[in-house]
RNA sequence: AGGCCCUUAGCUCAGCUGGUUAGAGCGCCACCUUGACACGGUGGAGGUCAGCGGUUCGAGUCCGCUAGGGCCUACCA
């Protein structure tokens, strides 16, 4: 049953056709058929509220083409998908959408609020679903999970409890990393830094009882507010003496000591001197706890100074601050001095505010006992990371880890399952308790901070699996095989699962890790909005099809960051536009449909047939290869080489003369019209995973076995039909067309003169090759006739083509200048070959010490290049 | 400061365990509307493989060093 392709490759004609029938049909959906192998992986969950950007699309691309790849080769597959609440960017985005509509978050309070974001959920949480389907992702969205679903959210109060009970997750003050601007605590990795140039500012801090001074360094000024000692070294000369001594505070003119403090001071660096503000520096929180000095909090939550700041700061911006104390030290005497300085400043990734160090109390996940199984795991190679020179980086974190901040003081997200009494007795507890257990209180009050999203992403490995149950989904389908994502999460997300999946699971969540790089422009740089290169990959589908889409970033996808360009695309989608083309080509002359094309008799098989077929097992071959380590790239290369520059470059030219009945019989041309066939067939199912909707598209009109080629089997590669001898003959032939149509140009004839070709083959079972196979040389170099084995004639264009003589007859004598450098050329490059040949084989050593074959080939290859340069030497 | 990576054709990149003549895409030049495709076809130009040194019969490929670029980690005022 075939029908006709439309003359126009228009993927918005069925993309979305064809997906809303694998939808309809289940193919995304693993059976429940135990026996056969399982391959599962799970989706790094999008943001509810984001829409899909180029990174999303990459990242799902590459797991697609896997899980397609596996699911034709006969695994029962599952891609679970899904998405995440994410916390702060959720909280933000609605509290900026309530702020258009003049309303603050605090006025609606806290459960309205989360009210507001479940309704904003709602609304807007279906949109990347949908775009993640016009990609084409074969996800099953039948087990579409959300982070804050009811059973998700019972597996985080599990863990949370289990993890306090073993002593794994403590509440205490510390001080953390606080975004003045979201006003929470963040955790170490949620710190980006960034360089910026700034000013060092040298304070003189008046010594009591003296005249002399001691001068700090800080670029901090405003935080000297909150100063409560200077620091020295113990046993540097210059101040030694001094410790126990008091200095004082400029503008707040409070007295405060000299302490000596070998940790904190380094006496060769700046003066030596070191001012202690416990309150907003860790450095200095530490020293204070060793040192005895007091915490003395000027600067708020909101980035605003304390009245401890002093009545003429309290209330001012952290920053006016810095302006007014700068003033008032200058106005007093005590500026030293201000130098250009250059250094990194933390700020909050989210909002690129400056984080403020602030002590405050908090949740914490004590990591350690977590990390070193962790670290083993990968060691040992149970879990693989790809590219493996993530490795270092992975253990270097590892190794160096400190303790996880889990509390947010936020609204959205999981509310920390611990309760508080009357009394302030602690629970920690699944569920919420009626009474205390210490002290029978009944008012009881849940804890109002939230958990970092990112605890709960730990957990999706299993939490979507039904876990902590034993579903039967978790039994068959955890631990996962591979996953695919960002190598900007390694430490938020990917180091945190292997650790919980330890713990908790007693697996690795996955065996192996693939990190794909960071999408960027053409000449390199991230896209940002503010640079204007942001290219979206939904316009993107609209322009060319989602299948081009997929096939460039594929063909990019080595691992590293992939420069992408509009015009790459457009590239790529040329070549969605030649399948297309190749296909309908093919569909006009085939007669059988698929189903007929399996019997093709092996011994019948003509050379050219037997050539692509080895050339197609070749490719599939590399695939194969290829996608077993995630090497998208040489793939999606593979396949678009062979297609193209061998099938239809090449293949479809050499079968037109049987094809169109111009050579040969009726039976010829019906085995080629079924060789046409099953090269296309295993083309398109090799193409399927890269290419989804064009592949099936075509395939459904060529009538293909399966209902559709996403559950038709995936080519693999057959010994059988290797075929070397078939490739070099071909290859000959080829080769020979191209120096044809090459010294024709050369020489200044037109595609339209035609010439007499002599060959001579080496013996009698090649000389019959080009005579069977002469035609093809008529008609692709553009011949009069093939003479095998004749005399050439005096003055015709002489060569040696892949070991064979070949001679080229002009109707006239024609020589041009192009042509006589050309040969020229060719000359000395040839001599220049020789010598370094003959220079090889006259070493000793060489012939000695390396491989036969290789001296071998070394001699042929001398004798084959002697050979040459004699024909061409005639040509002058 | 430590770690990882990169430097190959005008641009963006491949080159696996070292082995003949270093590849691709895009771009460029010339020619061609040949019955699938001008999102096409044919032919062509273009590279001291960053530099230096070493190992080896042989190095783009392995090992050092140097220069330039990128990324990650890090509490130096």
């Amino acid at each position: 049953m075939k029908e006709e392709l439309d003359k126009r490759y228009d993927p918005k004609a069925f993309e979305q056709r064809i997906y809303a029938m694998w939808e309809e049909k289940g193919y995304f959906a693993p059976d429940d058929d135990r026996d056969r192998p399982k391959f599962s992986i799970v989706i790094p969950p999008p943001n509810v509220t984001g829409r899909l950007h180029i990174g999303h699309a990459l990242v799902n691309t590459l797991q697609d083409i896997i899980v397609r790849w596996k699911r034709m080769s006969g695994f029962n597959t599952l891609w679970l998908p899904g998405t995440d609440h994410a916390g702060i960017a959720t909280q933000m985005i609605v509290d900026r959408e309530l702020t258009k509509q003049g309303i603050s978050r605090f006025d609606l309070g806290r459960e309205k609020f989360v009210e507001k974001v479940w309704e904003y959920k709602e609304k807007f949480g279906s949109e990347i679903i949908e775009q993640l389907k016009r990609l084409g992702a074969s996800a099953d969205w039948s087990r579409l999970r959300f982070t804050l679903d009811e059973g998700l959210s019972r597996a985080v109060r599990y863990v949370f409890v289990k993890l306090y009970e073993d002593g794994l997750i403590y509440r205490g003050i510390a001080m953390v990393n606080w975004c003045p601007n979201c006003q929470t605590a963040i955790s170490d990795v949620e710190v980006e830094y960034r360089e910026r140039d700034a000013k060092l500012y040298h304070i003189d801090y008046p010594i009591e009882g003296t005249d002399r001074k001691l001068t700090v360094a800080t670029t901090r000024p405003e935080t000297m507010l909150g100063d409560t000692g200077v620091a020295v070294h113990p046993d540097d000369d210059r101040y030694k003496s001094l410790i126990g001594k008091f200095v004082m505070l400029p503008i707040a003119n409070r007295r405060i000591p000299i302490v000596g403090d070998a940790i904190l001071v380094d006496p060769e660096f700046g003066t030596g001197v070191v001012k202690v503000t416990p309150a907003h520096d860790k450095n200095d929180y530490e020293a204070g706890k060793r040192d005895n000095l007091p915490q003395l909090q000027v600067i708020d939550e909101t980035g605003h100074m304390t009245n401890e700041a002093g009545p003429e700061f309290a209330g001012l911006d952290r920053f006016d601050a810095r302006k007014k104390v700068l003033e008032k030290l200058e106005a007093g005497g005590f500026l030293n001095s201000a130098k250009p300085y250059h250094h990194s400043v933390g700020v909050h990734g989210k909002c690129d505010t400056d984080i403020e160090p602030m002590i405050s109390r908090q949740w914490f996940v004590k990591i350690e006992p977590l990390a070193q199984p962790s670290i083993d795991i990968v060691k040992n190679g149970t879990i693989q990371i790809i590219p493996e020179s993530w490795q270092a980086t992975y253990f270097n974190w590892m190794e160096n880890i400190h303790d996880w901040t889990i509390s947010r003081q936020l609204w959205w997200g999981h509310r920390i399952p611990a309760f508080y009494c009357a009394n302030d007795h602690v629970t920690v507890a699944m569920e919420t308790p009626a009474k205390c257990p210490q002290c029978g209180s009944a008012e009881i009050r849940q804890e109002t901070d939230v958990l970092d999203t990112w605890f709960s992403s730990a957990l999706w490995p299993f939490s979507t699996m039904g876990w902590p149950d034993e579903t039967p989904d978790f039994q068959m389908f955890y631990p996962t095989d591979v996953l695919i994502t960002g190598f900007d999460i390694l430490f938020f997300w990917v180091a945190r699962m292997i650790m919980m999946g330890l713990r908790f699971t007693g697996k690795a969540p996955f065996s192996q890790v693939f990190l794909n790089g960071l999408v960027r422009d053409e000449p390199g740089d991230k896209m940002s909005k503010t640079k204007g290169n942001v290219i979206d990959p939904l316009d993107v589908i609209d322009e060319v099809g989602a299948d081009a889409l997929r096939f460039t970033l594929a063909i990019f996808a080595s691992g590293r960051d992939i420069p992408l360009g509009k015009s790459r695309i457009q590239g790529y989608s040329a070549f969605v536009n030649k399948i297309w083309n190749a296909a309908r080509f093919a569909m006009m002359h085939i007669d059988t449909d698929l189903k007929d094309a399996a019997q093709i008799d092996r011994d019948k098989l003509r050379v050219i047939e037997r050539w692509i077929l080895s050339r197609l097992n070749d490719a599939t071959k590399n695939v194969n290869k290829s996608l077993s380590a995630f090497r998208f790239d040489e793939a999606s290369n593979t396949i678009y080489q062979f297609f193209w520059h061998e099938f239809c470059d090449w293949y479809i030219e050499m079968a037109k003369p049987v094809l169109l009945g111009r050579h040969g019989d009726a039976s010829d041309q019906k085995q080629a019209k079924r060789i046409l066939l099953e090269v296309l067939d295993r083309s398109l199912r090799l193409l399927h995973p890269f290419m989804p909707f064009v592949t099936e598209e075509i395939w459904q009109k060529l009538g293909g076995h399966e209902p559709s080629i996403m559950i038709a089997p995936y080519p693999i590669a057959e010994e059988i039909l290797e075929d070397s001898e078939a490739e070099r003959l071909i290859a000959a032939i080829k080769s020979m067309i191209t120096t044809v149509r090459n010294v024709r140009a050369e020489r200044g004839f037109t595609p339209k003169d035609r010439f007499k070709l002599y060959i001579r083959g080496n013996d009698t079972r090649e000389a019959n090759f080009f005579r069977t196979y002469a035609y093809l040389l008529i008609d692709l170099a553009r011949l009069t006739e093939v003479i095998v084995d004749g005399e050439a004639p005096a003055g015709s264009h002489q060569d040696v083509i892949e070991g064979f003589h070949v001679a080229i007859e002009f109707p006239e004598r024609v020589v041009t200048k192009e042509q006589i450098e050309r040969t020229q050329r060719e000359i000395e490059k040839t001599r220049t070959e020789i010598a370094s040949n003959e220079s090889r084989l006259a070493n000793e050593s060489f012939v000695q010490n390396a491989p036969p074959a290789i001296v071998a080939g070394a001699r042929a290859r001398l004798a084959e290049l002697r050979e040459r340069l004699e024909k061409l030497q005639q040509n002058q």
